[in-house]
RNA sequence: GGGCCCGUAGCCUAGUGGAUAGGGCAUCUGCCUUCUAAGCAGAGGGUCGCCGGUUCGAAUCCGGCCGGGCCCGCCA
C-alpha cells in the first residue's frame, strides 16, 4: 500500500534540508477538516518557532521549494498549513486492492504476536440474575477481547463468579423460610431468577424481622465451617444461578474461555496472607483483622482477613490473580470492572507491589461508567431494575416488528435469526458507542433505536452492499486502474476505509472501544452517501460498473470485520 | 471532609494544544414506477459549566469555584 504520508514526509525533510527528520514530519502530518482543502496537512507552526518567521510565510515558501513526488498529484499552502492531494486513481486502486487481498485480516496487527493476556469481565453475583450494568460490562469485556485478538495477542477471556458470601446466604436463608421445597422446574422460572426473587423476598421480610439479617450471617459462618445441610442447599442454588447465567450468555453471545468461583480461591490465600505478615505488608490490628498498610501511600488501608479468620473479597483476588499469571503465564491481566471499584483496584494493586510480585505492574484496571436509570441506581435488592434477559427480548421483539413492517412473507426461523441479530446489535452498539468512562443514563422507552448512529445503522449498510454484491453475481474483480472512483464521495469512502486499520491500533492504544464504532458510522455514513448518488449495477459502462462494485465489495469487507470486533452479526439481509 | 470520574444546542455524543467545534435523536422542508426509505439531501438550534492563568493559538493544559456520579466497610 502506497504510504502516501511517508511520501510527503520525505519531500518535506528533504525541502527542509534535513532540519526535521522524516519521522517527526509524519507524526506532525494532520487531515483538513473539509476535503476541499486536501487530503493531508502540514502544519507550520513548529517551524515558525525554529525559523523565527511566520508560518504563513514558511508554508508559502516550501510550497515553492519542494518537489512532489509521485502518487502526490497537487499542494496548495493554505494559512499556516500546507496542504497535499493525493493521487485520486492511487488513493482507490491502493485501498481496494489492499482490502480484497486480506480480506478478513484487513484491519488486524500483529504487534501483539506473542503476548499473553488475559480479560476478566462480567462477574455475576450467584444469588440474582444479570442487569443491564452486567451486559454493559460483558460487552466492553468482549469487544476488549477481540481487539487484543486483532492486533495478535492471545487472549484468554475470564469469568468470576461471586458465589461466596453473604448475598447468597440471604437468598438460602429466604428460601429455606418460605421456599417450601419449590424449584425453577415445579414453577417453570428461569433459574437465576427464582434465586433472585428470594433474594428479593429477604430484602423485604428484613425490614419486619431484624433478626434475619443475623440469621444470614450464621449461615454464612456454617459455610465456612463447611456444614453440610448448608452447603447443599448453597450448592444447589448457586447452581440455579449459574444455570441462568449460562442462558443468558448464550442468548447475548458470549462465551468464556475459563471461568472462575470464588468460592474455590477465597481459602488459598493462606501463603500470600503469610508472605504478606512476614514482609511486614500485612499486619493484625488490634481487634484481630489482617490489615494492609497503605496509608503511607495515600489510600486507606485495607483489611485482607476478618478477625475470625474468615475471608472477604479481596481475599480471593489475592489467591487467584497469582495463579492466573502463573498457570496461565501471562504477560497482562485486566480486570473490566465499574468505576465504583477504583479505590478496590488501586488498593489491591499496590498490595501486589508491596508483596514484590514482578507482574504487579502488569495489572490493569479497565474501569467503566455505571448505568443509571431516569429514577436513579439499579438497585438489585428492590428489584429495581433493568433486567438483562428482559431487555434482550425486548429489543428482539422490536426488531421483529420492523422485519415484519418490511417483509410480511418472512420464514418464521429467519425472522428469528435475523430478530435477535438486529436486537442485539441495537443494545451492544449502544452500550460500546460511547467512551468507557462516561455514565450512561438509560431510559428504556428511549434509549435504544434502530435508527441513525446505531448498529442496526450499521447492519443496514452492509446488508445493502451484500445486496448489490448478490445481484451482480460472480464478478472478476481484475486489477483496475480505478480512475473512475475519484469523485468526492468515492474518495470520502476510500479514506475511511483505509483509515479502519488506524482506528483499531487507536482503539487498543487507548482501551476503548467506542474509536471502532466510530469509525464504522463513518464508513456507513459515507456509503450510504454514495449509494444514493450513484447505481452500482446500471453504472453507465462495463469498467464503472466493475469498478463500483469492487468499491461495495471492500465496503462489505471492512464492515463486517469491523461488527466482528464488536462482537455483532454482520447480516446479508435485512 | 478527602479521593477518582463526568459537565460540549431541548436530549445523547465525538473531538485531550491548531483551520469554520463534528455527528445522532427530536423539530421543520424535500426525496420511494430507479441496486433495501432501518436510508438520503437540506434548514434551524452552541457563552464547549463558571472565573482566572499558561500559550502565537485552549473544548483540550494549570489553578480556583459550581453542578452531577462513584468511592472512602472486618460488604461485594
Amino acid at each position: 500500500m502506497a504510504d502516501f504520508k511517508e511520501l510527503i514526509a520525505g519531500a518535506l525533510e528533504q525541502a527542509l534540508d534535513g532540519k526535521l527528520k522524516k519521522e517527526e514530519i509524519s507524526t506532525l502530518l494532520e487531515v483538513p477538516p473539509t476535503p476541499g482543502m486536501g487530503d493531508y496537512a502540514f502544519p507550520c507552526f513548529k517551524l515558525a518557532g525554529m525559523f523565527k518567521k511566520k508560518p504563513n510565510k514558511i508554508a508559502f515558501e516550501l510550497a515553492e521549494k519542494i518537489f512532489l513526488p509521485d502518487g502526490i498529484e497537487g499542494m496548495n499552502p493554505n494559512g499556516p498549513y500546507l496542504n497535499f492531494f493525493a493521487a485520486k486513481d492511487l488513493v482507490a486502486q491502493d485501498t481496494i486492492n489492499e482490502i480484497i487481498k486480506q480480506g478478513d485480516k484487513f484491519g488486524k496487527h500483529e504487534f501483539g504476536k506473542g503476548q499473553k493476556i488475559m480479560v476478566e469481565y462480567s462477574g455475576p453475583n450467584s444469588n440474582k440474575p444479570l442487569h443491564l450494568g452486567h451486559l454493559r460490562n460483558t460487552i466492553i469485556g468482549m469487544a476488549t477481547a477481540n481487539i487484543f485478538a486483532a492486533v495478535g495477542m492471545k487472549v484468554t477471556k475470564a469469568n468470576i463468579v461471586n458465589d461466596r458470601g453473604i448475598h447468597i446466604c440471604k437468598s438460602m436463608l429466604a428460601y429455606k423460610l418460605f421456599g417450601n421445597g419449590a424449584t425453577p422446574e415445579s414453577t417453570k422460572e428461569k433459574p437465576d431468577h427464582f434465586v433472585g426473587d428470594y433474594y428479593i423476598m429477604f430484602n423485604q421480610m428484613v425490614k419486619e424481622k431484624p433478626e434475619l439479617e443475623k440469621q444470614a450471617y450464621e449461615m454464612l459462618q456454617q459455610w465456612e465451617k463447611g456444614d453440610k445441610e448448608t452447603k447443599k442447599l448453597w450448592k444447589q442454588m448457586t447452581g440455579w444461578a449459574i444455570k441462568g447465567f449460562k442462558e443468558t450468555y448464550k442468548e447475548f453471545g458470549s462465551k468464556f474461555d475459563e471461568w472462575f468461583f470464588e468460592s474455590e480461591y477465597y481459602n488459598k490465600a493462606k501463603t500470600v496472607l503469610k508472605i504478606g505478615e512476614e514482609k511486614g505488608v500485612f499486619k493484625k490490628n488490634k481487634d484481630g483483622a489482617l490489615v494492609a498498610e497503605l496509608e503511607s501511600y495515600g489510600l486507606p488501608d485495607k483489611t485482607v482477613l476478618r478477625a475470625d479468620g474468615t475471608s472477604i473479597y479481596i481475599t480471593n483476588d489475592l489467591a487467584l490473580t497469582e495463579y492466573k499469571f502463573k498457570h496461565f503465564k501471562l504477560n497482562e491481566s485486566i480486570w473490566v470492572v465499574g468505576n465504583e471499584q477504583d479505590l478496590y483496584f488501586r488498593q489491591l494493586f499496590k498490595i501486589f507491589h508491596l508483596l514484590g510480585f514482578k507482574w504487579a505492574k502488569n495489572c490493569r484496571h479497565l474501569s467503566h461508567g455505571m448505568v443509571t436509570l431516569p429514577e436513579g441506581k439499579l438497585k438489585s435488592r428492590e428489584g429495581k431494575v433493568v433486567d438483562a434477559d428482559d431487555i434482550i427480548k425486548e429489543l428482539e421483539d422490536l426488531a421483529t416488528e420492523e422485519i415484519k413492517k418490511r417483509d410480511s412473507k418472512i420464514d418464521t426461523k429467519e425472522l428469528k435469526v435475523r430478530s435477535r441479530a438486529i436486537g442485539l446489535a441495537a443494545i451492544k452498539f449502544h452500550m460500546l458507542k460511547v467512551a468507557v468512562q462516561k455514565d450512561i443514563m438509560f431510559n428504556p422507552k428511549e434509549s435504544i433505536s434502530f435508527e441513525g448512529e446505531t448498529g442496526p445503522y450499521i447492519q443496514y449498510a452492509h446488508a445493502r452492499a451484500k445486496s448489490i454484491l448478490a445481484k451482480a453475481g460472480k464478478v472478476k474483480i481484475k486489477k483496475f486502474g480505478f480512475e473512475r472512483l475519484i469523485g468526492p464521495e468515492e474518495q470520502k469512502l476510500l479514506k475511511l476505509l483505509a483509515n479502519y486499520p488506524d482506528a483499531v491500533k487507536k482503539s487498543l492504544e487507548q482501551l476503548s472501544p467506542h474509536i471502532i464504532c466510530q469509525s464504522l458510522i463513518e464508513i456507513a455514513e459515507a456509503f450510504n452517501t454514495f449509494y444514493h448518488k450513484h447505481k452500482v449495477l446500471k453504472a453507465g459502462t462495463e469498467e464503472i460498473k466493475m469498478e463500483r462494485i469492487a468499491l461495495v465489495q471492500a465496503t462489505a469487507q471492512v464492515l463486517k470485520n469491523g461488527l466482528k470486533l464488536l462482537d455483532i452479526e454482520a447480516i446479508e439481509k435485512m
